[in-house]
DNA sequence: CCCTGATTCGC
DNA sequence: GCGAATCAGG
């Protein structure tokens, strides 16, 4: 596979809107993760997004400074690589003024209250009285074997259903299994996808 | 162990 | 330019 312009235009949107690299090296195929970073790197595009800079100027300007001389493939020691050419800074100016804003979800209909953070959107909390007796009961049993990960340590496979508020140190993730292309583990799809006929007609 | 991006350097 | 190998870390 090659980096056609098409193949490039893929890269640049996904990794504006945050994808990972392992995200797009899928999309994309025939590609790993590996080649995708490498890319990202050589189009410059390295620091993604781009984010209000005046919010948060990033203390650590420089931390980067040495890392291992990288070891040499398979020879015992040959040129001590002129690595100094790398001194002067990476991308002073990133100029990616044109591209949109990060699609940004809309779901927050109350410009009232700024509310916070969240990183994410948060799954539909359903309200005790709307689910069924079994569903409840089965996910305050699953609660208990709940693997408890924190947001970084969620993939691909783990139930992502948040437990606990999130303003406390009790909270934390399900992280079991999660159901093939679901998000979250069995007893939480149970809750989070329910038919419309079981919602429908709660006389209120 | 799962995953993330960053970097180096032979090709 | 490319990307595997590697590093550093959540």
């Amino acid at each position: 596979m090659s980096w056609t312009d098409e193949r490039v235009e893929t890269l640049k949107r996904m990794w504006s809107e945050g994808q990972s690299a392992s995200a797009i090296a899928k999309e994309l195929g025939g590609v790993t993760r590996n080649a995708v970073i490498g890319k990202v790197h050589r189009l410059g595009l390295s620091n993604r997004g781009d984010e209000a800079e005046a919010a948060a100027p990033e203390p650590a300007a420089e931390k980067r400074a040495e890392r291992k001389p990288a070891p040499a493939r398979a020879e015992p020691a040959a040129e001590p690589a002129p690595a100094a050419a790398a001194a002067t800074d990476e991308a002073e100016a990133a100029e990616a003024a044109e591209a949109e804003p990060a699609a940004q979800p809309v779901f927050t209909p109350v410009p009232r209250r700024p509310i916070v953070p969240a990183g994410q959107p948060l799954p539909p909390q359903p309200s005790a009285n709307e689910i069924s007796p079994e569903a409840l009961a089965s996910v305050r049993e699953v609660e208990k074997k709940a693997r408890k990960l924190t947001l970084m340590e969620l993939t691909e496979r783990t139930c992502k259903w948040p437990i606990g508020d999130p303003a406390t140190d009790r909270f934390w993730f399900c992280g079991l299994p999660s159901q093939a292309g679901k998000p979250y583990c069995e007893a939480h799809v149970g809750v989070a996808f329910q038919p419309m006929s079981s919602r429908r007609d709660r006389r209120r």
